[in-house]
RNA sequence: GCCGAGGUAACAUAGCGGCUAUGUGGCGGACUGCAGAUCCGCAUACGGGAGUUCAAAUCUCCCCCUCGGCUCCA
């Protein structure tokens, strides 16, 4: 099966094609330096973790960029604030976007570009947007001329003459159409700037981007992703300036992932309804975390709440547990195999037609689930060690690409196996002995330090958490 | 106003012409000294209205509601 993408451009699922054999460039919109980065911006980077890692799975030779905004106005007022260089905020806060997103085991992208090392270069393509006709300066500021270009609105579907400029604010009147965006603006007191051919002053937003994965994925490349708020005006103006630069299409796949939201309304700086990363690992396990961010396809919104969390806890707490019970069976499982190994194998392909269709993480889980349930019912019919392994195996692929299991538990020493097959042992002849009290002092005790005896059948099944 | 994404059982999510889904929660069983885990079963669905079709949650049209965008924002 082919694996299809929604195309935010063509508003159509299509069939993923790079412009030349295996290779992709990637590049994602990141963050603006100046804080640390919450729930919204972890959804995105998760997403498009997975997205990443699933095109490797298939074989693509991913180059993947995400950049980072530190020209831009929030920086600059904190670094005023702060009375810090820039510079100084700017590599403050990468280092704790990687950390956070470490975490959460987001794998860390190939290029990292950062706004403010590119100063040359978006200089240099200002020039050549004016040079082209395509841009014009007007008080030692620089504007794209929107009437300049054929196509305005493809990425986003609208038309100049449908949209109420000046909406919520003011129209510049050195522009010439209400439309045009700002390539370069003047400095302003006290601000940090830049020399250019026109004033003293900074870059626009949109031009940063353009710039930055141009330079290292190419005029033309594959996938472009980011928020569904970024569509207009930050992508549709990129468009605009990287095409006018190159003469060439601009990106093929145009990937937006739907908003974390709180109640109504969706999670943002400005807004201050927003959870920090570090906040919320304070009280959840990454891994669920991720799980939650999964749960539902990248494309949708994402209701933030704590209910929705401790729910996640729990679905994932029963895909592990099946996980746990199999890697603890395979260890005194009978040799050989049996037919159930080809439910394993059925479990990934499952796996990967979900995710084929636009990366349905969501559908794919509910496939783990389904496994999951069968596979419980496999341990309970004398499970073969082939088959267990396969089992395992299959997990390891939803792992590569979710990175939501844990396979190897801190708490398995050598040591530990032996010592609890005797505590079990004793509280079993105390069970025997009709002891409650006592054995479940033993249970109680062990579960305090992270040990859980479960009571089968079969036998006592104990695990770490 | 314009553009986009949505409205699925108690809640949250998939599905998007015939196979009634996944998880959490609820109820009832199995197992069990108890607890937990696990399994089996039950209940409660497709915003409203018209239409197309042998058949619609899925297609068409109209309406209602929510969110996002048209300032900065993943």
């Amino acid at each position: 099966m082919p694996l299809k993408v929604q195309n935010t451009m063509s508003g159509q699922m299509e069939e993923f094609q790079p412009y030349q054999g295996k290779k992709v460039g990637m590049y994602v919109c990141g963050i603006n330096t100046y804080f640390d980065s919450h729930m919204g911006h972890a959804k995105s980077a998760v997403t498009f973790d997975v997205i990443r890692r699933y095109l490797v799975r298939n074989g693509y030779d991913v180059t993947y960029v995400i950049n980072f905004t530190d020209i831009e106005d929030h920086c600059i007022e904190r670094t005023i604030k702060l009375g810090i260089p820039l510079e100084q905020l700017t590599e403050k806060y990468i280092g704790e976007y990687h950390k956070d997103m470490g975490r959460l085991g987001v794998k860390k992208a190939d290029i990292y570009p950062v706004a403010s090392h590119h100063m040359d270069e978006i200089i240099q393509a200002i020039q050549k947007l004016i040079d082209k006709g395509f841009a014009y300066e007007s008080g030692g500021e620089v504007y794209f001329d929107v009437m300049a270009v054929a196509d305005f609105g493809k990425l986003s579907h609208r038309k100049i003459d449908d949209m109420q400029a000046g909406a919520r604010v003011a129209v510049d009147e050195r522009k010439r159409s209400p439309m045009d965006f700002v390539l370069w603006k003047n400095k302003k007191e006290g601000e940090p700037f830049w020399k250019s051919p026109w004033s003293e002053g900074r870059p626009g937003w949109h031009i940063e981007c353009s710039v930055m994965s141009m330079k290292y994925l190419g005029e033309s490349f594959e996938v472009h992703g980011g928020g569904t708020e970024l569509v207009f005006p930050h992508h549709e103006n990129e468009i605009m300036q990287s095409e006018a630069l190159s003469d060439k299409p601009f990106v093929k796949y145009w990937l937006h992932g739907g908003l974390m939201n709180i109640g109504d309304e969706k999670m943002s700086k400005s807004l201050n309804n927003f959870f920090t990363i570090k906040d919320v690992l304070k009280d959840y396990d990454p891994l669920v975390v991720r799980f939650f961010l999964l749960n539902t396809h990248y494309r949708k919104p994402i209701d933030f709440n704590q209910k929705a969390l401790a729910e996640a806890g729990q679905a994932l707490g029963r895909m592990q547990n099946t996980l746990d019970s199999v890697i603890a069976a395979s260890k005194t499982a009978t040799e050989g195999q049996d037919e159930f190994i080809d439910r394993a194998k059925e479990a990934v392909e499952k796996f990967d037609t979900a995710m084929d269709e636009d990366f349905n993480s969501r559908d794919a889980i509910a496939s783990i689930f389904e496994f999951a349930r069968d596979v419980n019912k496999y341990l309970e019919s004398g499970p073969k060690k082939s088959s267990l392994e396969e089992i395992v195996q299959a997990f390891k692929v939803f792992d590569e690409i979710l990175s939501i299991f844990t396979f190897e538990k801190d708490g398995d020493s050598h040591m530990l196996a032996p010592l609890m097959e005797i505590i079990i042992d004793i509280r079993q002849k105390a069970r025997a002995d009709k002891n409650f009290q006592l054995a479940d002092e033993i249970r109680d005790r062990l579960k305090e330090m992270g040990i859980v005896l479960e009571d089968l059948a079969e036998g006592v099944k104990w695990k770490v958490l």
